[in-house]
DNA sequence: CGCCAGGACGCCC
DNA sequence: GGGCGTCATGGC
């Protein structure tokens, strides 16, 4: 990854790299495509951040109004730009189905999201399709000026009183997450360096927290690329191309690999029916 | 209209 | 431990 100042801007070349094949993969769902004069822009809204980021038609990245110093603290980490993506998927190619996954997407990149906005999102997910997820999650940040709600603000709720985000049976599990973090009982930032089997335990002890939204916030919200989530998508994944099981050389990395392949399965398959 | 969605829970055996 | 019905809501 380069970069360089421009007026207010940094520019970023990065060759493994793709916003929409990133912010909209199903990792992340608060990220807004806007019109532009640029090849596609988004923007995005955090607690104590917020940034417009572009990608023009030569393939390169536009920080709107970035600091360096804000790059180099937030954006840096944020977008995973200290991973090899190239040396990853140079592995990963060694698996025909692999190979085709990332050659399909490979712009996609695990994003080290918020663990408790992660969480709360994740929950939402369960037995739910994208675009009504992407809805919930809009109407709970526009209770609060446009950002994710702390844990201390969502403690106080009530699944009748989060009636207005007409989530479903998920409101009483997202009160559960709030009051147990809140409360610190689950205590996020030590759960990202436990060991993986206990740091799956520790999530699971909230309600409407099972198998594969404990791994979601584990991959998604504290990057541990070992967490292999599986959903429908990736069933069938499993059993079309891995009767035998997932391939142990990837196992370090199974959440990325987990990633190009619930898109390749999603949008890919389908348009090149092999 | 019915089927499905980045599932988990409770109950049954 | 595994199997199955149920849970809200709405996209398609």
């Amino acid at each position: 990854m380069d970069y360089c100042l421009k007026n207010n801007d940094i520019i970023v070349s990065e060759s493994d790299f793709d916003l929409d094949e990133t912010l909209d993969c199903g990792q992340a769902f608060r990220w807004k495509k806007i019109k532009s004069d640029f090849d596609c822009t988004y923007e995005g809204k955090f607690v104590n951040d917020y940034l417009k980021i572009s990608q023009t038609k030569k393939g390169e990245f536009v920080f709107h109004n970035t600091s360096e110093k804000d790059f180099l603290e937030k954006w840096v980490d944020y977008f995973d730009f200290n991973t090899n993506y190239s040396e990853l998927k140079k592995q990963f190619s060694e698996d025909e189905t692999l190979s085709k996954a990332c050659s399909f997407a490979g712009g996609i990149r695990i994003l080290k999201q918020n663990s408790w906005e992660c969480l709360i999102s994740f929950i939402i997910s369960q037995n739910n399709n994208i675009p009504r997820i992407k809805g919930i999650i809009d109407r709970l940040c526009d209770n609060y000026d446009e950002r994710f709600p702390l844990p201390e603000e969502l403690a106080v709720e009530t699944p009748d009183s989060l009636s207005y985000l007409r989530s479903g049976f998920r409101a009483k599990y997202i009160c559960d997450a709030a009051t147990k973090v809140h409360s610190k009982e689950t205590d996020l930032e030590k759960i990202a360096s436990l060991p993986i089997e206990d740091a799956r335990n520790e999530l699971k002890k909230i309600l409407g927290v099972g198998p594969k939204v404990a791994e979601c916030v584990l991959l998604f919200g504290m990057h541990r690329t070992e967490a292999f989530p599986i959903d429908v998508w990736i069933k069938r994944v499993l059993a079309e191309y891995y009767p035998e099981g997932f391939p142990a050389f990837a196992r370090e990395n199974a959440g990325i690999a987990q990633q190009y392949l619930f898109h390749y399965i999603r949008t890919g398959v389908e348009k090149n029916p092999s």
